[in-house]
DNA sequence: AAAAAAT
């Protein structure tokens, strides 16, 4: 992995309205970290490429101390003196507090149930490069705001989840952490890394998602939620939490994950502020932390304007630069197509069976009315593909999942319901039948492109996704993502040419 | 348009 081989820096910035504070100013860079040959680390590097990352400078390196570096700034602090060739990952602290990077888990002061867990069930040997910056900005008094981005795959969750873990209190039998989801797939996904994680703990949990019919209980003839963590989305949530089923007095610790998703969208956004009113009222030391690996300039805004209004605090941030977020273990090919109808041809004819020899594929459309259209014409052809969208029944939700899980199903045609966060390993290829776009404009939408591509190339994996180009919106679409994001997709010379499809396999790495 | 969810 080449990111691994780039530097972290790390800036400090100044809290608001705090003037005449010391500020030390320093940088220092971590070079590449030493790599196990055994076992797995906390992220799963991908296990099967050799790892030939030689252990250079180890002992002369500087390890990153988090807090004792830069400059402050007076306004939003994003100043660092980082060399812009070499940094990967940014972290800007706010205020004194001093943070050092994590290199072994037990840096964390975690209790051993927590350990045992990380070592037996996860399987981790070390914290990973982002979690080794997160970690200590989660767990250390005074339990600052965090804003996290880090790459697709990069294993955003595992941090979040053992934030948690370590935060709640096992003898205390009431909610005290609270994880925020944009889709009852990503709950149950979250959810079971938290059981797995915390498996030796003893600490309770309940997923807070519509139940399905049979298991419907009203929310009046709920008891109380006594479970310690809380993972769901945003209308049970709310809904539990209105019928004062969910007591948000001992909230310790509020996670929104795809925080960019949760808090821009509108249908998201009112039911995440309203949550987060309601918890600092009752709690107003909770710590929050948003996750994604997307941010864009009017997330950050708004996140800064929530925290000017309701906390007046200042918070912790982890970034990665634009540029570098597109995943490079991913290729990204485009595909030009006569019309729409060549499109299912493609599918079909060039991309279905080669994607059943490098592992399983997602074919995401638009609608789910497309979903239905493409389903409908594979099917008929004899192709044996499944469909997920939001307007299924749960328990049809369910069984999709858990077959492709199980790897049952290799092909699945989805929304953008599965477009953030699904993470499963045998995803290699990702195919866009339609690009992504803004609603209301014809502008791509970045984010979900972005997201879409991470479904591949999980931990560093290989993979490629293919771009069906059928018109010229398809083409203006495609040109002004490539520009976004500074890349140059390589082209499918012919959409006719099965060789040339299994050529741009073979040049992703996958065959 | 899709996502969540409750009506």
């Amino acid at each position: 992995m080449e990111s691994d081989a780039s530097s972290i820096t790390t800036a400090k910035s100044e809290p608001r309205s705090t003037e005449g504070e010391s500020n030390a100013s320093t940088t220092t860079t971590a070079t590449a970290e030493p790599k196990s040959t055994e076992g797995r680390r906390w992220a799963d590097v991908a296990d099967d490429e050799p790892e030939e990352v030689p252990e250079t400078s180890d002992g002369t390196s500087t390890p990153p101390d988090l807090g004792a570096m830069t400059i402050g700034d007076s306004s939003r602090g994003n100043q660092t003196l980082a060399d812009p060739e070499d940094s990967s990952i940014e972290a800007v602290t706010s205020g004194d507090t001093p943070y050092k990077s994590a290199k072994t888990f037990e840096d964390l002061n975690l209790s051993p149930e927590l350990l045992k867990g990380l070592y037996v069930e996860m399987k981790f040997e070390r914290p990973s490069k982002i979690q080794e910056i997160s970690l200590p900005m989660i767990l250390t008094p005074p339990y600052k705001n965090l804003v996290a981005q880090a790459h697709n795959g990069s294993g955003k969750t595992t941090c979040f989840v053992l934030g948690m873990l370590s935060r709640v209190d096992p003898n205390l039998r009431a909610p005290q952490a609270l994880c925020i989801c944009p889709t009852r797939e990503l709950a149950i996904q979250n959810m079971e890394v938290l059981l797995k994680m915390g498996k030796y703990t003893g600490i309770t949990s309940i997923l807070a998602i519509p139940a399905d019919r049979e298991h419907y209980v009203p929310v009046g003839k709920m008891p109380p939620i006594d479970k310690q963590v809380v993972i769901g989305t945003p209308g049970t949530i709310s809904k539990w939490m209105t019928a004062k089923k969910l007591s948000m007095s001992f909230m310790k610790i509020l996670v929104f994950d795809e925080a960019d998703h949760m808090l821009a969208e509108s249908g998201f956004q009112d039911d995440s502020v309203k949550i987060m009113k309601n918890i600092l009222k009752s709690s107003p030391q909770c710590q929050i932390l948003l996750f994604s690996a997307t941010f864009n300039d009017a997330v950050r805004a708004f996140v800064d304007k929530i925290h000017k209004d309701l906390f007046v605090r200042d918070y912790n941030q982890m970034f990665v630069k634009k540029e570098e977020l597109s995943l490079d273990s991913v290729k990204q090919y485009k595909v030009y197509c006569p019309d729409e109808l060549t499109k299912v041809m493609i599918i079909r004819d060039r991309i279905l069976e080669l994607g059943e020899k490098v592992g399983q594929t997602i074919i995401f459309v638009r609608s789910r009315n497309s979903t239905a259209v493409l389903h409908n014409s594979l099917v008929e052809l004899g192709y044996d593909v499944t469909t997920i969208q939001g307007a299924l029944k749960q328990e049809d939700r369910d069984k999709i999942i858990r077959e492709f899980r199980d790897g049952l199903t290799k092909v699945l045609i989805s929304t953008d319901v599965l477009a953030r966060g699904f993470d499963q390993s045998q995803v290699n290829l990702v195919v866009n039948c339609d690009l992504p776009i803004r609603h209301n404009s014809m502008e791509p939408d970045y984010e979900t492109y972005l997201h879409r591509v991470g479904r591949a190339g999980r931990f560093g994996r290989k993979g490629a996704v293919f771009n069906l180009i059928c018109d010229e919106r398809d083409k203006m679409l495609m040109e002004k993502i490539e520009k976004h994001f500074n890349i140059q997709a390589a082209e499918v010379s012919s959409w006719q040419s099965e060789e040339d499809f299994q050529d741009a396999l073979s040049k992703a790495g996958l065959v």
